[in-house]
DNA sequence: ATAATAATGATAATGATTATCATTATTGGG
DNA sequence: CCCAATAATGATAATCATTATCATTATTAT
C-alpha cells in the first residue's frame, strides 16, 4: 500500500467526522474542501485501510457500510428507530473466542458484535406509542454463556 | 402479517436449504418447483419474517444479506477465504448485555455477533502460501471482559 | 533519475434490493 | 356464507451502493 495525499485526506476526514459515516457521507464531507477527489478513491481507500486493520468497517446497519477510525476493540449499538450508532467500549473475553474456535475448528482473526434496540432519545419520544406492530419482535435474549 | 401460500413456501424452502442462502439463492431454489413466485415476493417475505423474528437476517458477510431459519440464539463464523458460514451455538451472558445497556443508556432488544477467519479447509489449502499480503491484518483480539 | 507499478479520477457497469402498480388473495365482520 | 377492506403478489422499473475499467499521474526502490 503506497502513500498518497488522498489516502491521508480520507484518514484525516474520517478522524474529524467522528460519527461512523458511510463512504458516501465521507465523500461529501471531503468534497467540500477537496473537490478534486473522486468517489472511487474514497471507497478504495476506506476499503484498503480497513483490510489492513487501520480503520474499522461496520456492516449490517442499514444498506451501506459505515467506517470507524477507532480500531480499539469495541462494539456498536444501533438504534432501530433513528439509526444512530453508539460506541460500546467493551471487549470480549478470550474464553469466548477460544470456545468459538473450538466449536468451529476454525482460526478466528476478527470479530464483530453489534446490539440493536432503542436509544434513550427515541424511547422517550415514543413512550406510549409503540413503534413496533406487535410483540413478535421482542427477542429472546440469551442467558449465560453456555 | 397475513398468511399466504408464498410465505409458507419461502419459510419451508429456507428450512430445507439449510446453508444460510441469500434471497437470490433462495429464489432460484424456490423457482425450480414454483416458477410462478417472483423475486420481489421472496425478498418481501424474507424481510418481513426477519422483522417479526421468525427467521434471522445475517448481514456483513459479502455484499448481500443471508437468511437463517434457526432463531435459537447463536452466532456465525465466516471464512474470509471461501465465504462459507458456520453456526456457533453460543449464547452471550446477560451480564454483557446489561453492561452494554449501562454504557449506552439504551434498551437492547437484539444482538448479533460474527467471527471471521480461516476455516480448517482453507487453512490447510493455503498452508505455506499466505493469502494475506502482510501482518497488518493480524488483528488484536481483546483480552478479558473489561 | 528512472523504470516499475500502484493510485487516481471519471464514468460505465454491476449487483442487490426496493418501489410501483394493477391484480389477486385473505380475513374479519355482517 | 358473502363482502368490503386491505394486505400480498408478480412483473418490472427504479434506486442505491459499490466495483470495474482505463487512460493518466504519482510513488518508490534501485
Amino acid at each position: 500500500m503506497r502513500n498518497s495525499k488522498q489516502k491521508d485526506i480520507v484518514l484525516l476526514a474520517l478522524d474529524e467526522y467522528r460519527v461512523h459515516p458511510t463512504a458516501e457521507e465521507l465523500y461529501k464531507y471531503i468534497h467540500q474542501k477537496h473537490s478534486d477527489i473522486g468517489v472511487a478513491t474514497v471507497y478504495r481507500n476506506l476499503n484498503k485501510l480497513s483490510e489492513k486493520g487501520l480503520i474499522k468497517k461496520i456492516t449490517g446497519l442499514d444498506g451501506s457500510s459505515h467506517f470507524d477510525s477507532c480500531t480499539e476493540p469495541h462494539f456498536h449499538f444501533i438504534c432501530d428507530c433513528c439509526g444512530k450508532i453508539y460506541d460500546i467500549p467493551m471487549n470480549i473475553s478470550n474464553y469466548l473466542i477460544s470456545k468459538a474456535e473450538e466449536f468451529t475448528d476454525c482460526k478466528i482473526t476478527s470479530m464483530d458484535m453489534s446490539f440493536r434496540g432503542l436509544c434513550r432519545e427515541c424511547e422517550d419520544k415514543h413512550r406510549g406509542s409503540p413503534i413496533f406492530e406487535d410483540k413478535e419482535l421482542e427477542m429472546l435474549l440469551a442467558a449465560g454463556v453456555t
